[in-house]
Formats: C-alpha cells, sequence, structure tokens
DNA sequence: TAATTCGCTAGACCGA
DNA sequence: TCGGTCTAGCGAA
C-alpha cells in the first residue's frame, strides 16, 4: 500500500485492544471531518533498574506475570535502565506489581503512565493543534506535531430531561423526555412527545428509542468534534447509557461509533468518548475555578449563568417537569428550558475553550484529560514531557508512608507586615511580579541542582542556607524560564495589538495558560504526593521571598517612605509630604537595578486613600485592608465583603461604609448607612435574601465535633427529607426562634419573610462588619447605634 | 483524587 | 455565667 500523508488537528488519542495487544488509535480533524489511524508499532512499557543490567533482562525475558503475562521485548534504555515493552496494557499490569521481587530488580519506573498519554509524550504530539502523518491506510508510519491551518473543531452541547414520579429519576425504569441540542447550525429538541408537534426547533419521534437514536444521528450528521454537558460525567451520559441498556439499543457515537464506559475513579465519575472530546462544563468550571479564571461558589447552571453573564436563567424543578410532561401543559416552557441548558453550556464551553485548549497542547494531553486534571497533574504531565526530552527518568510517585511523612514536616511560608491601623492619604502599591517563579528561575532552584559543590557557586546561598548549582541550568528552573520567556513574549506582542486586535483573545488564552502553569510549580515543590517534592526548593523560595520583600520595605524607609504594609509579595507605601510620584517610580527602578535574573518589582499603583483595621487584640489586623485609586475604584480586601459566609446586609453597609470613608471623606454618611441599615433590620423589613449565609458542608454531617450554624441548619433539613452531604452549599437564615444562634439557624428555604432575629442581624452581622473600620476614626458601637455624635477631630488630620 | 503557608474570626464547647 | 480554648471555614498571596 501506498504512504500518504495526512495533516490534520489531533482530536483525540486512546487504544483498542487487538488479537496482537494494545493499539494506539489517533483521531483526526483533517478536511472537515475526522479520521482514526492505528499505530501497532507502538508498545506499552516501563522501566526497570537492574544492577546487572544483562543478567535483569534474561531474567525479566523468561519471568512469567500473573497468570501467563510476559514481557514482549527488553531492551538497554537510558541511564542504565532496561526498557520493558509489552503486547499489551494487562500485561504490563501483572508484571508492574510483581517485577519488583524479581531477585535481579532493584526497582520500576514510569510504570503508572498510561499508554495513551504515554504515547503523547513520547511523540511529543500537541492534543487539539495540528498534528501531521505518514500512513498507510489506517496504519502510522510516522507521526509528529505540525502547524495546520484552516482547520477547526465542531462544538455542540446537550441536556436531557427525565421523568421523576416523586422520586430522584431512575434510568432503570424513568424515560429520557427530551434531549436539547445546539450547534453552531441552531437549536434543536428531540422528544416524542406529540402535544410538542409543530412546535418552534422541535422534531418529533415515535418514541423514547427513536429519540435516542436521532440524537446518535445528529451528532455524526454535524460531525461534532467537542461534545459539551453540564454534569454530563456524572448524570446525562450514564444516563442514557443505562436508558440505551433498558431500551436494548447501543449508544453508538461519532466518529468512533462506538459506546463509551463510565469511569469510576474514588468520588468522581467521568465519561469519555472516543474520539468526540466530552468537555463536561462543571467539570471544566471546577478546574477553572482552582485557578482563580472565575470564582463561583454555586456550581447550578442557574448560579453560574448568572455570576457569568448576568442572565437570569429559570429553573424549573423535577416535580414540575413530571407535572407538565404528565398533564401535557407547558411543554413549551419546558423545551425552550431544556434548549437554554445546552445553550448556555455551549456558550461557557465557547467562552473557555481556547485556554483548555491552550493548555492541552503545553501538557501535551487531550482537551478531555486537561479540562478534568488537578494543578499537581498539570505539572507532572509538563514535566514528564520535559523528563522524556531529556532523557531523564520520572521519579516515582511517593509511597503513602513517605506521604505522611512530609506532611509533618512543613516549612516556612510568606513574610506578612503587621500593618499600621488607621486610614492613610497617598499611597503606593509595589509588588514582583510572578515572585516565586522569577525566584526559581533566577537562583536556578531545582531539586537536583542542590548543594552542587561546585566553588563557582557557593555564592548562590538562599537564606535558609539552601545552595543551588549556577552552572547547569536546573530541570524545573529551566522549564519555568521557558514558560516564562515565551508568556513574555506574548505580553509584549499583546500590547502590541491591543487587546481588540486581531488575535488578541488566543494570544490571551496562551499567556493566561503559562501563568496557570508557572504559578503551580512552587506548590507543586511542597506537595505531599508530589514526584519532584523537595522541601529544601519550596523553604528555599519562600526564605528568599522574605528577603527580598523585607529589602524593599528596609529601603522604602531608608529613602523616607512610610512602609505601612506588606504580603508575601508586596509594599504598601505611604508617600509623604515633599515626595512625588516620580520618586516612587525611582524608588522602584532603584530596587529593579539591585535585583538578580529575571526578578521585577512592579508598581501596582498610586491610591488616594486606604484604611487598615486593628484587631480585639490591639495588633494591626493583616491580609484586610481597603484602597481607593485615583479614579475612585475601590479595592476591598479580606474585608466581610468579600467573604461568602456573611450576610448581604452586612456586606453591602460594610461596602457603603468604606465608600463613604474612602470616596467622600464622610464618616457621618457612613454612621447614617449603618442606622439606616440597623433601623430596617429592627423593623423587620429587611428582604430574606439580605440575610442569607453561604457555607460549604466540608465533611459529612455526622463527622462534626462542634455544631455550627450552617451544620445544625444541614441536619435540620436532612431530617425533613433534604439531601445534604460534602460539598453541599448551606445558605441559611438565622430565625427568631430557638435558643443558640445554631438552634435558630434554618436552611434559607424553609425560611419565610420576616421571619429572623434582628438582634443577631444587627450584633452579629452589621455591627461587627463595620465597627472596625468606623473604630479607626474614633467611633465606638454605641456612637453607631444610638443618635447624637457628630463628625469626630482628627479623623482627617 | 488533593499545589503551598499565613492569617482572621465566629461560635461552640468546656471547665471553673 | 463567664472566659479561655478549640473547631471550622474562608480568604490573601
Amino acid at each position: 500500500m501506498e504512504e500518504k500523508r495526512v495533516k490534520g488537528l489531533l482530536l483525540d488519542a486512546d487504544y483498542e485492544e487487538k488479537v496482537n495487544g494494545s493499539v494506539i488509535r489517533l483521531f483526526v480533524k483533517s478536511g472537515g471531518k475526522v479520521l482514526i489511524f492505528h499505530d501497532p508499532s507502538f508498545y506499552p512499557y516501563f522501566h526497570v533498574k537492574a544492577e546487572d543490567p544483562k543478567k535483569a533482562a534474561a531474567e525479566i525475558s523468561k519471568a512469567v506475570f500473573g497468570e501467563g503475562s510476559k514481557a514482549f521485548r527488553v531492551s538497554e534504555a537510558k541511564n542504565d535502565l532496561l526498557k520493558v515493552e509489552f503486547k499489551n496494557v494487562s500485561e504490563l499490569k501483572d508484571a508492574r506489581k510483581e517485577i519488583r521481587s524479581l531477585p535481579t530488580v532493584f526497582a520500576a519506573f514510569e510504570y503508572d503512565v498510561p499508554f495513551s498519554k504515554r504515547y503523547l509524550i513520547d511523540k511529543q504530539l500537541e492534543p487539539t493543534f495540528g498534528i501531521e502523518l505518514a500512513v498507510e491506510g489506517d496504519e502510522i508510519k510516522e507521526v509528529k506535531a505540525a502547524k495546520v491551518q484552516g482547520e477547526e473543531f465542531n462544538f455542540a452541547a446537550f441536556d436531557i430531561e427525565t421523568l421523576s414520579p416523586g422520586r430522584f429519576s431512575d434510568a432503570k425504569r424513568d424515560p429520557v423526555l427530551m434531549i436539547s441540542f445546539v450547534s453552531a447550525k441552531g437549536e434543536k429538541l428531540l422528544t416524542y412527545n406529540g402535544k410538542l408537534q409543530g412546535a418552534k426547533n422541535v422534531e418529533v419521534f415515535e418514541s423514547e428509542e427513536k429519540t435516542l437514536r436521532a440524537f446518535f444521528k445528529l451528532l455524526a450528521q454535524e460531525k461534532i468534534d467537542v461534545l459539551a454537558t453540564y454534569n454530563g460525567d456524572r448524570f446525562d451520559l450514564p444516563y442514557i447509557k443505562e436508558r440505551c441498556k433498558t431500551l436494548g439499543i447501543k449508544p453508538k457515537f461519532y466518529p468512533a461509533n462506538e459506546s463509551f464506559s463510565v469511569k469510576k475513579g474514588g468520588r468522581d465519575t467521568h465519561v469519555r468518548l472516543h474520539g468526540m472530546q466530552h468537555l463536561d462544563v462543571y467539570q471544566m468550571l471546577r478546574f477553572l475555578n482552582r485557578f482563580g479564571v472565575v470564582n463561583l461558589i454555586k456550581f447550578d447552571l442557574e448560579s453560574v449563568a448568572f455570576s457569568l453573564f448576568g442572565n437570569e436563567k429559570e429553573k424549573i424543578r423535577a416535580e414540575e417537569i413530571n407535572e407538565i410532561w404528565e398533564k401535557g401543559e407547558g411543554l413549551e416552557r419546558l423545551a425552550e428550558y431544556c434548549i437554554a441548558d445546552s445553550s448556555v453550556t455551549l456558550k461557557i464551553a465557547m467562552q473557555y475553550a481556547p485556554l483548555i485548549m491552550e493548555l492541552s497542547k503545553l501538557v501535551k494531553q487531550t482537551l478531555f484529560e486537561t479540562s478534568r486534571s488537578s494543578a499537581s497533574l498539570l505539572i507532572e504531565y509538563l514535566l514528564m514531557n520535559k523528563a522524556f526530552l531529556e532523557g531523564k527518568v520520572v521519579p516515582n510517585r511517593p509511597t503513602d508512608e513517605e506521604t505522611s511523612q512530609r506532611i509533618m514536616q512543613s516549612f516556612v511560608g510568606g513574610y506578612v507586615k503587621e500593618p499600621t491601623p488607621g486610614l492613610h492619604e497617598n499611597l503606593a502599591v509595589l509588588d514582583f511580579s510572578s515572585l516565586h517563579p522569577s525566584i526559581m528561575i533566577s537562583h536556578n532552584i531545582s531539586p537536583e541542582n542542590l548543594n552542587c559543590g561546585h566553588r563557582e557557586c557557593r555564592e548562590n546561598v538562599s537564606p535558609n542556607n539552601q545552595q543551588f548549582c549556577t552552572k547547569e541550568e536546573g530541570f524545573l528552573s529551566g522549564i519555568l524560564k521557558n514558560l516564562f520567556e515565551t508568556r513574555m513574549d506574548l505580553k509584549k506582542k499583546l500590547k502590541e495589538i491591543g487587546k481588540q486586535g486581531e488575535g488578541a483573545l488566543l494570544l490571551n488564552a496562551r499567556q493566561q495558560a503559562l501563568k496557570i502553569l508557572m504559578n503551580s510549580f512552587y506548590g507543586y515543590l511542597g506537595y505531599a504526593r508530589s514526584r519532584w517534592f523537595s522541601r529544601e526548593c519550596a523553604s528555599a523560595v519562600t526564605a528568599w521571598s522574605r528577603q527580598y520583600v523585607k529589602g524593599v520595605i528596609d529601603k522604602a524607609e531608608k529613602s523616607g517612605f512610610n512602609a505601612l504594609y506588606g504580603d508575601t509579595d508586596s509594599a504598601f507605601l505611604q508617600i509623604p509630604e515633599g515626595k512625588s510620584d516620580e520618586d516612587v517610580k525611582k524608588f522602584v527602578e532603584e530596587i529593579n537595578a539591585s535585583l538578580p535574573g529575571v526578578m521585577n518589582l512592579e508598581l501596582e499603583g498610586f491610591f488616594k486613600r486606604g484604611i487598615f483595621v486593628t484587631k480585639e487584640s490591639g495588633e494591626g489586623a493583616k491580609k484586610k485592608y481597603a484602597l481607593i485609586d485615583r479614579q475612585n475604584n475601590l479595592k476591598i480586601v479580606g474585608f466581610e465583603y468579600v467573604r461568602r459566609d456573611w450576610s448581604n446586609i452586612a456586606k453591602e453597609t460594610q461596602r457603603n461604609v468604606i465608600t463613604a470613608i474612602l470616596e467622600e471623606g464622610n464618616p457621618d454618611k457612613a454612621v447614617e448607612i449603618v442606622r439606616d441599615a440597623i433601623k430596617n433590620l429592627k423593623g423587620g423589613k429587611t428582604p430574606k435574601r439580605e440575610l442569607v449565609v453561604l457555607t460549604i458542608l466540608k465533611r459529612p454531617l455526622n463527622k462534626y465535633d462542634s455544631i455550627g450554624p450552617h451544620v445544625a441548619a444541614a441536619q435540620k433539613a436532612v431530617q425533613r427529607g433534604k439531601e445534604l452531604g460534602t460539598g453541599s452549599v448551606i445558605s441559611y437564615v438565622i430565625t427568631k426562634r430557638g435558643k443558640s444562634i445554631s438552634d435558630k439557624a434554618m436552611l434559607e428555604e424553609y425560611v419565610e419573610e420576616g421571619n429572623y432575629d434582628s438582634d443577631y442581624y444587627i450584633s452579629h452581622q452589621v455591627i461587627p462588619a463595620v465597627i472596625k473600620i468606623m473604630r479607626e476614626l474614633g467611633y465606638s458601637k454605641e456612637d453607631l447605634i444610638q443618635g447624637g455624635k457628630q463628625s469626630k477631630l482628627g479623623a482627617f488630620g
């Protein structure tokens, strides 16, 4: 057969079990459709370390593992290791358990890298980006990453509604009622309810079975590459699978025309399709939340749609869906609701897909995998890639025992300066850009660089006495440097073309992806389950960070500024009379001239006023402040206002007080604001939504030693039949009835308007939130509650 | 299946 | 009943 060259986008890599063994399969989007290729030349393998490799090789070749599993090939590899290959994955799994018990074998490495991930790493392929292959028929002869243009993925989202007759839907009994499907081609609703005949975008089929078949067909017709769901991992797709089983049909998904397995790993369930990338937007948002790309508390689709796009989406409850279906009234509304779910799911998917795809490319894992990864996994993929390229062995994961040893010995973190409480005017905030990464790069911090012993490297010693080589670029620091420089280039380009410029969105996604990875390195070094754990490195990073930040603070004082505060990578300076903005800029330049490598101090901005408060103990409170810049932009940090476990009434009152003081310099107005809130509370006029407190249950309800209000509220709700557990968001109100606060706490949904304990909200919510601020201006609690007292002398100098 | 440390504060809990 | 201590959650960086 003739050899052919193919170019396209790499959509997926998995493997199939064939008679000859496990065979890698690639899905490539090319010419508007997905092509499937196999690579029978690549075998599952791991590495083995032996004192006498020749002897060990002979022994391994003869050995039988499990029930008849054998190595297929043993060869010499990098670093005096042996490469042990197998015909299929299950033989490898048998062997990795037993091989270390062979007398000639010391250790095994990289035995837990999944086969298709191994392939992507070894071939250095970039999922969701370009790939070039030489093929004969469907057999891969050569493959490499390449630039490809003019090809793009088709995205779609779907959502199902199911019957739930007085209980949670059970896929064994309750049918799928309708399926909404939204793609670039428009919106569709598939159902078999005749009453919906002729409704907008609706296609009616004869039965549930035919509806499901039509859905599978639609995916193929539209050649969908990325299928977005909202919680499809745990609900929609397992449900469809179970329905198909009950109805006796086979789910067939484009492009492999195969069903799927539901992978249960620990607490998580994932549905991985073959070829088509299942992007569970719920999982993706959790992922993005971890990196601060989004900041969400409640993850139901309605809350998410509201936080991200501000659109109020209707929620139809399960009981109501049931009623609508059975009575046949309101079916169109239900159809619209179902479509709206898919629609918003697709919108979120499209918005963040560029970022996830850039990350996929960087860590060389599929979109499916990347969008469900943890920070540590991302870093691990990245490091494994680099290790492969440099011919280094990937360290094994620590045992549970090692892990707990590591956890027991923590290390010292960043420096936080106690602030000078009070109201301050004319401030400048300085901070180090990418502090931890820049320290790692500039001091070449990497585990194998520790105590190199070279004479010429002896100066490179951290304040906590860790010495790092300066001759050889470190493994971790080298990777970081690369990411850092690439990101700098991107940011430069972005600046040139402007935020609205062509391609700016992609460039921004790229630099954001790099930032996410860079920021995870330091954490990974100190993470107990890390393959590249190094307390020495992690503690050296923070030791240097403390030194640098304190250095800036000291020098600022010496230069005549008042250093008010600093936290980890920042310094807050008050600019005294006689000093100017220019002096600040000059100071920053001076500091930068003294910094090594890529370290850089930035002027974050000037602020006309700022306030720090005093703790109960009389010290200045760290990690709490409010600033206002010269354009009147307010920045509130650490205060109750930014905390979800405080009521809106307390938070809003606090924000209004801060605004009155910082923006208008008007503490009298602040007092009025507080009195107003108190008056409303006392009058019973404050609406329920202003009183709700949100707290997340961190453990099962029976595992609490101390029963706080949120636990008490949850317990009462469970008694009423509500399902709540670890991870549930408890929204509660403190009601009138009960002795302790916990007694009075009740889930918001059971509380009627007006039923709240006004004393609690006044003295435990509003007053505590504002008094710490007002106290700095000389006001007392009594001033806020009673009338009379006027502006204090000296509040504004 | 899980990136790190530092810090604040509430409300329960417990013993005097 | 009071006051100190502990549990728990969340935020900053």
